[in-house]
RNA sequence: GCCCCCAUCGUCUAGUGGCCUAGGACGCCGCCCUUUCAAGGCGGUAACGCCGGUUCGAAUCCGGUUGGGGGUACCA
């Protein structure tokens, strides 16, 4: 391994719509190798040579991504984007070299053909055109010669050795009969253009390795340091996939996840600092990283531990930065208020109290709404357990009166006493006697501080919506 | 089928031959606090897949087994 020389990481990413979760582990962990040293390079390479499936935005979507994990294109360390389309005159000129050094050959079988003309049922192409000495043509498709004897080992950060039997691995294509190269050389060649050290990566490609490793030291290269991520699984053990699993970053971001939760949260998947600590600035682990600590086996994407660790984020923060975290939420442009209701000095004002009780940032419309609505949302559930035959309406109208005191101060404390008489007069505790006011005020029997809320909601809406809870209850 | 990887509480993990009657975290349960709900505090539940070795001694080393997973394209 290239230990003396500067760490070159990669993350080759191909631009698919969607930023996968597991991508955004590997591009972590890939970044604090690479900031580990002052001449480190984290390497971002867009294979964008499916053109099938690929648009310019996607791009620009992965840089972003990028950016909110905290991997800036404008650090020192970070180099690229390069496209792998740019390099397609590369890719040909390695299958070339590797043709003219005898280290491939053409075929040009038909899938049909490889298929009944394979004498072993468990290995693929049977090598029938490796000695035909054809030249390049139509419908000839370059292909690979695997050495006849002795295995390829892969030596893995992660893993250790790993053997491959040469006997098992098919002389598979490098470049189609249209002349384009396929995956298993472009990447390696660009590996070796963009001289990378250190390929980490998901386990998915220790199967390529082999071929990739063999390709480096065909094309005259020492292959880079080799490590495979365990794979991210949902809870059938199954490796996450975009069609079952909510795997993608933005999906993550929109619910109000917190990039240092998600980035703490993800680096743990595979990894753990050593002492008995978890949550842990990303300024922290980044130089406490070492991939050779990555376990091997597969780890459980779990949501609880995530919103758990986004909350305790949360509660981090100070109020003025939750206020301004909050922001994307309660624009009334996304948010079931006008712009005329919102004011976010209110929302400021019973901020500290929200603060505890969202784990994502999400959830801040449910607590809040009812400050910038008009009417409050009624949750029925709440409402009918509230609103109960004899303390409901009892309640509500007692307190209605009460607070029509202009001698009672509309302040938290002092309304806190007020309906704890008006409850005690009735046989009720506070937990009980709060329950209709506050449904009736808020919609819901869950929510911040009651007192505090109707202190700032003032006393004519707080007046008005009583009121009106006891004209729904009447009607 | 074949190749390859993996195996500690439900989950993420610590653990690298004796410090382990296995530690932490999430979850779950209980108690406390309490104007609801959270948050917070305290306590609890729960694991070395199995069988053989090696060794004075094994969660740690070796073999097997079982069970998971990944890969098997002229996709990336």
């Amino acid at each position: 391994m290239l230990t003396e020389e500067p760490i070159r990481t990669r993350f080759a990413p191909s631009p698919t719509g969607m930023f996968h979760v597991g991508s955004a582990r590997s591009a972590l962990f890939n970044w604090a190798l690479a900031r580990q040293q002052d001449e480190g390079r984290f390497v971002l390479r867009i294979e964008d040579t499916d053109a099938a499936r690929n648009k310019p935005e996607w791009t620009e979507g992965i840089i972003q991504a990028l950016a909110w994990l905290g991997i800036s294109a404008s650090d020192p360390h970070f180099e690229g984007p390069y496209f792998q389309s740019d390099y397609a005159g590369k890719h040909r000129e390695s299958a070339e070299q590797l043709y003219k050094q005898g280290r491939a050959y053409y075929c040009d079988c038909t899938r049909e053909q490889v298929q009944a003309r394979r004498d072993n049922p468990n290995l693929g192409y049977d090598g029938f055109c490796r000695d035909r000495g054809l030249e390049p043509g139509p419908g000839r498709a370059l292909r690979f010669r695997v050495p006849e004897g002795g295995p390829t080992v892969v030596d893995d950060a992660i893993r250790g050795r790993v053997e491959f039997d040469h006997a098992s691995i098919e002389d598979f294509v490098i470049a189609r009969a249209d002349g384009s190269p396929l995956f298993a050389l472009a990447n390696v060649a660009d590996d070796i253009e963009m001289q990378i050290t250190h390929v980490v990566r998901g386990e998915e490609h220790l199967s390529n390795t082999p071929k990739q490793q063999l390709l480096w030291e065909a094309l005259g290269h020492t292959p880079p340091g080799w490590a495979h991520l365990p794979v991210i699984v949902n809870e059938k053990r199954q490796k996450l996939s975009k069609r079952r699993d909510k795997v993608a970053l933005e999906s993550y971001q929109q619910e109000g996840y917190l990039p240092e939760a998600m980035v703490n949260y993800l680096m743990l998947l595979g990894w753990a600092p050593g002492d008995d600590r978890e949550i842990m600035p990303w300024a922290e682990m980044e130089p406490l990283f070492r991939v050779s600590d990555v376990n091997s086996s597969s780890a459980f994407f779990d949501e609880k531990k995530l919103r758990a660790f986004n909350g305790e984020y949360i509660r981090g923060l100070s109020v003025e930065e939750f206020v301004r975290r909050c922001r994307p939420w309660l624009d009334p442009e996304v948010a079931p208020w006008s712009e005329e209701n919102y004011d976010e000095d209110i929302f400021r004002a019973v901020a500290p109290l929200a603060q505890s009780r969202v784990a994502v940032l999400g959830e801040i419309v449910l607590n809040v709404d009812f400050l910038f609505l008009d009417q409050p949302v009624f949750d029925e559930a709440s409402w009918t357990k509230a609103m109960k035959p004899g303390v409901g309406a009892e309640m509500l109208s007692a307190t209605l009166k009460r607070f029509a005191d202009p001698e009672l101060a509309w302040e938290a404390e002092e309304l806190k006493s007020a309906l704890e008489e008006v409850g005690q007069a009735r046989g009720l505790k506070l937990g009980k006697a709060q329950a209709p006011v506050r449904v009736a005020v808020t919609g819901r029997t869950v929510g911040l501080p009651l007192f505090e809320s109707l202190e700032v909601l003032g006393r004519d809406r707080t007046r008005h919506r009583i009121d009106a809870a006891l004209a729904r209850l009447n009607a």
